[in-house]
RNA sequence: GGGCGGUUAGCUCAGUUGGUAGAGCACCGGCUUUACACGCCGGCUGUCACAGGUUCGAGUCCUGUACCGCCCACCA
C-alpha cells in the first residue's frame, strides 16, 4: 500500500483536486465525464512531463504515430489503452512519464487520399505556384500540381485528420502529454530524419547505388524487403524449347516466358546428369535467337518443372542472385510503368543470330504490359512451334508489394540502400539486450534478421515524404555526377533539395551544365518513423532531455509491424546511439471480428470507435482493451464492454456510498476491518508485481474481483 | 519447406514452481424500495483438440498428430 500514498506523487492526482468541491452527487452517471476530465487534466496540466527529473525517475513511452490518412478502428483504441495503462501505473510509482504522441502523416496512403480528395496529381516538373488553391470538389480530370504545391494539400489534409485522432485520444482518456506532439512531416521530424541520414552517410552506413530493385510498377517507386507480402495467383507453366549447336532442342519451363528477351542465361544443379553435358555450352532462345550459356548453380531444383530455369533480367530475386553471382550481362524489358520497352534487336547488347526476326517478334510485345505480352508471347511460340505442349494453369504464390495491385517486377535503378546485412549478429544482439512483452516476440524479430538478404533499400520515388538532403553537381555535358554529393550544413537541416540550393550555387543553376541537380527521392516512410526515438528525446537539439529520456523506457507496437518499424528503430539506435533505442518492447495483438478475422477495411467489419466509446464509456472500453493481454489476439465483444460500463457505475455507486459515510481519522480496529485491509495489501502488491511484468490483464482481473467482494461482502456487512 | 502462437463450460477467457477444473457473459430460480435493478443470493454447464510417454498424481512436463492464426523462405 506504501506505494500507493499520495505523498509519492510529484504533482496532484488526476483523481482528486483542491479545486473542486468535493460534492458526492446525487445520482452518479458515466455520461460527460470524459469531457470534464479532458478539460480538467488540459486546464491543470496533469500530464505534462517534468523534465527537472533525473532519468531514473523518468518512464519514457515511444508512442507509435498513427497514419492520419488511414482510418480509426477499434485495434487503436485496444493496443493504445494498453500503453495508457502502463503509463499511468508507472506515474503511480512516482515516475516523470515521458509520453508524447505523433502522427504519421508520410507516405502513399497520404498521397492517395490528397489525390482522391482533392482531385490532383504531382508532376515533380511543374515549378511552385504559390497562388493556388485546390477546388472546392475533386477536379475531373486531375489538375497537375507542383511537388511543394501537392505537398502543401497533404499538410493541409493532415492537419485536419489529426484533429479528428487528437479528439479520440483525449475522448479516450489517454494520458499524454500534448504538449510534445510531433507529425512525421513536421520540420522538426524531417530535421532529425535528414540528420540522421547524412550522419549514416558521413559513417559510410548509407550508400547509393545503380541495381536491380524491387518495384511497383503502378506506385513507380522502389519499395523494400520489408513491403513484401506473398499473394496467391493463378499462372500457367509454358514449356520452351532453346536450340542446341547439333540442332536438337532443350526444354525449359517458365511462368513469365514474356521475359524470353531479357534472358541471358539457362542453369541447372551441378549434379543433375542430364543437364551435365550441356554446362558451358551455348543455346539460342526462341523467337529472338540470342545465344545464351547454360551454367551450373546449387539453387537450381532438379525438381522444379524441367529442371533446367531461365535466367531473365529480372523475373524474380532468384534471378538477381544468379546474374550477381554468375556475373551475367543485363538484358532489361521491364520499364518502371510495368510495359516492355522498346528494343533494338541487333544493337550492342541486343545481338540475334536473326535479327530481323527479333525484331518483328518483339515489335508484336513493345509496349505492353506484363500480363498481355504473355498472352502475345505464347501465341508467337505457338505459332513458331517452340511452346511445347500446352500452358499448363497452376496457382502460385506472386511478391505483391503490400500496398500495391500489380505483382512487383525487378527493376534495375539508383537507390539509396542502409547497411543492414552485416549488421545482423548485432542487431541480435542488441535484441537480447532488450526485455519483449511477450517474451516469444523477440523470435520474430530473430527470425526476420536471420532472413535478410540484402541492404534496406531506403529511398522511394515519391513526393510526400522527407526527401534526401542531397544535390548532385551537373558536368559540362549535362549528366548528372553522381558520384559527387553536395550536402547542406547541418544548420540548414531541413532542407528540400528541389526548393533549397547548395551551398555557393544560385538557384539559376539549376540543371544546367556546371550546375548542381537536386536528388529527386523522398525517404522510405519507415526510415523517417524509424528515429522516432531521437526525434522525441531532443536527440541534437536539447541534450538535457536528451539524457533524461534515451534510451527510452517502452515501445509499445503490433506485431505485423516488427520487421519493419521495430527492426528499422533498434537498426538506427544501433548505428546512431550504439544501443538499444528503448528497454523493454510490449507487442500488442489483434483485435479479431467474431469470426475470428483480422478486423480490417476491405472487410468492412470495422466499427467506429467514437461511437463505441460513447455508447458503453470510454471506462467501459478500456475494460474490453484491458482484458487482452500483450500479445495476444482479442475478439471484438461488446459484451465485455457492457460489463466494464456496469463496473464503471458500479464503482461510482461505491464510491458514494463510502464516501458519504466515512469515519474522519478513526484507527481501525474491527477485524472486518483489518481483514479487508489485509487483503487489499495483498491486492496491491500482487498487482504491482503484475503491472511491473506488463500483466495489466492480470492486475485487473484480481483488482476487479476484489472489488465485487468488497462491495458484496464488506460493504455489504 | 522453416519458425512462432493457439486449441479449457453455449460465448469471451483465466488457470504463476504438476496436487480434487475457474471467472464473467448467457441461461434458470429466488431476493431486493434508499450506494448500485447498470443490483444481491443461489443453480446448471467441461472426455481441458487427439494419441502416446514421464509421474503416486498431468489442463500444467516430454514426444507425435490434427486443426486455426501469424511470420518467414531462392516455389523457374
Amino acid at each position: 500500500m506504501r506505494d500507493f500514498r499520495w505523498a509519492a506523487r510529484p504533482r496532484q492526482s488526476p483523481y482528486m483536486s483542491t479545486h473542486t468541491p468535493s460534492v458526492v452527487p446525487e445520482s452518479p452517471a458515466l455520461e460527460g465525464l470524459e469531457a470534464r476530465f479532458t478539460e480538467r487534466w488540459q486546464r491543470e496540466g496533469t500530464y505534462l512531463f517534468d523534465r527537472t527529473r533525473p532519468r531514473a525517475e523518468v518512464y519514457a513511452i515511444d508512442t507509435p504515430p498513427p497514419t492520419v490518412s488511414g482510418s480509426l478502428h477499434v485495434g487503436h483504441v485496444f493496443s493504445y489503452t494498453h500503453t495508457d495503462i502502463v503509463a499511468r501505473f508507472q506515474r503511480m510509482r512516482g515516475k516523470a512519464v515521458f509520453y508524447p504522441m505523433g502522427w504519421d502523416d508520410n507516405g502513399l496512403p497520404t498521397e492517395r487520399r490528397v489525390q482522391n480528395y482533392y482531385g490532383v496529381r504531382c508532376d515533380p516538373s511543374l515549378a511552385y505556384d504559390p497562388a493556388f488553391v485546390a477546388p472546392e470538389t475533386p477536379a475531373k480530370p486531375p489538375i497537375s500540381v507542383s511537388r511543394p504545391n501537392f505537398i502543401e494539400l497533404c499538410i493541409k489534409l493532415t492537419v485536419e485528420d489529426e484533429k479528428v485522432f487528437e479528439h479520440l485520444w483525449k475522448y479516450l482518456g489517454l494520458s499524454i502529454d500534448w504538449s510534445m506532439t510531433y507529425a512525421t512531416i513536421a520540420p522538426p521530424a524531417q530535421r532529425v530524419s535528414q540528420l540522421a541520414f547524412l550522419r549514416l552517410l558521413e559513417r559510410g552506413e548509407a550508400y547509393q547505388v545503380e541495381a536491380p530493385t524491387l518495384w511497383d510498377v503502378d506506385f513507380k517507386t522502389a519499395v523494400a524487403q520489408a513491403e513484401l507480402e506473398d499473394r496467391e495467383m493463378p499462372g500457367a507453366y509454358h514449356r520452351l524449347r532453346f536450340g542446341r549447336p547439333d540442332g536438337t532442342f532443350v526444354e525449359i519451363d517458365t511462368t513469365r516466358p514474356e521475359l524470353l528477351p531479357a534472358c541471358v542465361a539457362l542453369v541447372a544443379h551441378p549434379d543433375d546428369v542430364r543437364y551435365l553435358p550441356l554446362f558451358g555450352q551455348q543455346v539460342v532462345t526462341p523467337l529472338f535467337g540470342v545465344r545464351v550459356p547454360v551454367l551450373a548453380h546449387a539453387l537450381a531444383d532438379p525438381e522444379k518443372g524441367s529442371g533446367i530455369a531461365m535466367i531473365c533480367t529480372f523475373g524474380d530475386t532468384t534471378d538477381v542472385t544468379w546474374w550477381r553471382e554468375l556475373r551475367l550481362p543485363v538484358r532489361a524489358v521491364i520499364r518502371p510503368n510495368g510495359t516492355l520497352g522498346a528494343v533494338t534487336w541487333g544493337a550492342p547488347g541486343w545481338e540475334s543470330a536473326d535479327a530481323a526476326r527479333a525484331q518483328a517478334a518483339y515489335d508484336h510485345l513493345a509496349g505492353l504490359s506484363a500480363k498481355k505480352a504473355q498472352a502475345k508471347i505464347a501465341e508467337l511460340l505457338a505459332e513458331s512451334g517452340d511452346l511445347v505442349g500446352a500452358v499448363r494453369p497452376i496457382t502460385h504464390n506472386v511478391k505483391f508489394f503490400e500496398k500495391g495491385d500489380r505483382p512487383l517486377e525487378i527493376i534495375t535503378s539508383r537507390q539509396w540502400f542502409i547497411k543492414t546485412l552485416d549488421e545482423r549478429e548485432a542487431l541480435i544482439a542488441r535484441g537480447r539486450e532488450m526485455q519483449w512483452h511477450p517474451e516469444y516476440m523477440r523470435t520474430r524479430f530473430e527470425n526476420w534478421v536471420h532472413g535478410l538478404n540484402g541492404d534496406w533499400c531506403v529511398s522511394r520515388q515519391r513526393f510526400f515524404g522527407v526527401p534526401f538532403p542531397i544535390w548532385y553537381p551537373v558536368r559540362a555535358d549535362g549528366s548528372i555526377d553522381h558520384d559527387t554529393r553536395l550536402v547542406p550544413s547541418d544548420g540548414r537541416l531541413p532542407v528540400d533539395p528541389s526548393i533549397h540550393v547548395p551551398e555557393g550555387y544560385t538557384e539559376g543553376q539549376r540543371g544546367r551544365p556546371g550546375g548542381f541537380a537536386a536528388d529527386p527521392d523522398v525517404m522510405d516512410t519507415w526510415a523517417t518513423s524509424s528515429v522516432s526515438p531521437q526525434l522525441v528525446t531532443g536527440w541534437e537539439r536539447d541534450p538535457a532531455l536528451f539524457a533524461a529520456t534515451f534510451p527510452m523506457d517502452l515501445r509499445p507496437q503490433a506485431h505485423d509491424i516488427i520487421r519493419t518499424w521495430l527492426f528499422a528503430s533498434v537498426l538506427r539506435a544501433h548505428l546512431e546511439n550504439g544501443s538499444i533505442p528503448w528497454q523493454h518492447a510490449a507487442i500488442s495483438g489483434w483485435v479479431l471480428d467474431p469470426d475470428r478475422k483480422k478486423m480490417s477495411k476491405s472487410k468492412g467489419n470495422v466499427v467506429t470507435p467514437l461511437g463505441l466509446l460513447e455508447e458503453y464509456g470510454s471506462d467501459g472500453v478500456r475494460y474490453w482493451a484491458a482484458r487482452g493481454g500483450p500479445g495476444v489476439d482479442t475478439a471484438f465483444d461488446v459484451g465485455q464492454m457492457k460489463v466494464g460500463r456496469r463496473l464503471s457505475m458500479k464503482l461510482l455507486n461505491a464510491s458514494k456510498f463510502v464516501l458519504a459515510s466515512r469515519a474522519a481519522g478513526a484507527p481501525v480496529s474491527e477485524v472486518l476491518d483489518r481483514g479487508m485491509l489485509s487483503h487489499l495489501a495483498t491486492l496491491v502488491a500482487d498487482s504491482t508485481r503484475a503491472l511491473d511484468d506488463y500483466d495489466y490483464t492480470r492486475a485487473l482481473m484480481n483488482t476487479e474481483s476484489f472489488f465485487w467482494e468488497f462491495c458484496d461482502d464488506y460493504v455489504e456487512l
